[in-house]
DNA sequence: TGAAATGTTGGGGCG
DNA sequence: ACGCCCCAACATTTC
């Protein structure tokens, strides 16, 4: 026998929302919903949230507590095994049932396990889908099978998804009023940089937590999504969607994304093809959680194991100058430099300083996994997994080894005014745009001009394009033999 | 969601 | 008028 007034326990986790919350909203229904947030740093392994994303973290769920306070109640903050703290708080509080969305990452799929069979005897466990278009079970090919490439998962998933309305935030919430549970303080948690505080940039460029969520995705519709298929493309402009970093942590869902663009396409605000443009790209993040859970050893292991024979080097002061932003290529080197200060990095370049690393460096692509892993206030393990190997060669669906990118070319064809290259590598801002991205190319006299001297204010090429390419191919000939 | 090398075509200069 | 060459532009292939 249940009692109705016992708490209904919704466990946090990377859905820090109020809206279209499926296990909030069915707690909310049960009785009054007790909020909780646990950090569980030995779970996580190797996976907890990197430098970028504890910044982010801490401020998602200061958001959150402030919007529960607001309301009346009390967001709890714990530290320890989830499974340990759940079951003191149901001894504490009587709890009745713990509701919380489904997680994909495999420790934390795990943990999720862990917590059904120890408690689900006594109280009602239940998960419930939010983070995703679809569940990664929904979509098989005609013979059941999980798909490996994406055009046809996404067809597949187009002929499924139809239209999908958002469930709204519940007008008043019942929350849990006892004061029987402690919680943490998340100043103690230091998930902020301190000493040095290095943060400005990231406060500069993001307001995180559900309000700042939908503030950007109202923004992105109204002035840049429907020039999104040509716009996209160009690292200078502002016609991303930036939503990233809200829709990892759950600030928004991939749902109420898809429900915004349909509406904005549906009343003539936006062109139907540059909301498909858009919607696609939550496909391949869809597609990204669909292969982790087919693989879950896709953020340590090659989707293809020829790659296992690969010969990559290893070379710590190379590997460092890439992160810093010191290549001598001025796109990889912008890229970088982007990444560092903002904690985010314009796609396009993503994939060119993703090339450069594992082609021209022949770096492993877990170099450039892990960098990104702590550097990205939008790592998601999915995510960032599934495109590393794409990058690399050696996922699922993933670009050819030869496809190596012209990190020259590239600035030239995506940056043809300079803007990106010049905003994020000063020094080589009064250099005409002929020679941006080659300066090593450029008359003694027009870097003299341009106050710019090679291997003093910036750095020569790490490597020749031309050799490293080379070299690049011969190594993938050779590993395949 | 490349780039480079190689092949083909066609216009124009020129002997 | 004609053949030859050059080369840009485009297409195909190879990595």
């Amino acid at each position: 026998m249940t009692d109705s007034n016992a708490p209904v326990i919704c466990w946090f986790y990377n859905d820090l929302r109020l809206s279209d919350h499926a296990a909030l909203a069915a707690a909310a229904e049960l009785g009054p919903v007790l909020p909780i947030y646990v950090r569980d740093r030995a779970a996580a392994g190797n996976w907890q949230e990197g430098g970028a994303s504890q910044w982010w973290l801490h401020h998602s769920l200061d958001d959150l507590a402030r919007r529960i306070g607001e309301q009346g109640g009390r967001l709890v903050l714990a530290d320890g095994a989830a499974e340990e703290v759940l079951e003191s708080v149901v001894e504490a509080t009587g709890a009745q049932a713990i509701f919380f969305s489904r997680a994909y990452e495999p420790w934390a799929a795990e943990q999720q396990r862990r917590v059904h069979e120890q408690l689900g005897e006594r109280l009602s466990v239940k998960r419930f889908p939010g983070r995703l278009l679809l569940e990664p079970e929904q979509v098989r090919t005609n013979d059941g099978r999980p798909y490996k490439v994406f055009t046809p998962f996404w067809r597949a998933s187009l002929a499924q998804i139809g239209d999908r309305a958002a469930r709204d935030m519940p007008d008043q919430l019942d929350w849990y009023q006892g004061d029987d549970v402690a919680s943490d303080d998340l100043a103690a948690w230091a998930l902020l940089p301190t000493k040095p505080d290095w943060a400005g940039g990231l406060r500069e460029s993001w307001q995180p937590g559900e309000v700042g969520a939908h503030e950007r995705l109202r923004d992105f519709v109204t002035h840049a999504a429907d020039d999104y298929a040509e716009g996209r493309d160009r690292p200078g402009k502002d016609h991303t969607s930036r939503l990233s970093p809200h829709l990892h942590f759950g600030e928004i869902s991939p749902n109420q994304v898809w429900q915004t663009l349909k509406m904005a396409a549906g009343v003539g605000e936006i062109s139907g093809q540059a909301a498909d443009a858009y919607l696609r790209e939550l496909g391949w993040r869809d597609f990204s959680y669909h292969l982790l859970t087919l693989f879950p050893a896709l953020p340590e292991e090659n989707f293809r194991d020829q790659f296992d024979r690969f010969p990559w080097r290893s070379d710590e002061a190379e590997l460092e100058r890439w992160q810093r932003g010191q290549t001598g290529y001025p796109l990889v080197d912008a890229g970088m430099r982007q990444l560092w200060h903002t904690g985010w990095m314009h796609n396009r370049v993503r994939m060119v300083v993703g090339s450069f690393l594992v082609k021209h460096l022949r770096q492993h692509w877990r170099a450039g996994e892990d960098w990104f892993w702590d550097t990205l206030v939008d790592a998601d393990l999915a995510s960032n997994a599934a495109s590393w190997q794409w990058v690399a060669g050696s996922g699922a669906d993933a670009a050819p080894y030869f496809r190596i990118f012209n990190p020259m070319s590239q600035g030239e064809k995506f940056d043809p005014d300079g803007a990106y290259v010049r905003r994020w590598v000063p020094e080589l801002k009064d250099l005409p745009q002929k020679f941006l991205n080659r300066p090593w190319e450029a008359p003694v006299e027009i870097l003299r001009r341009a106050g710019v001297e090679l291997g003093k204010d910036y750095p020569h090429p790490i490597v020749d394009h031309r050799e490293a390419r080379e070299a690049a191919l011969a190594a993938f000939q050779d590993s395949k033999a």
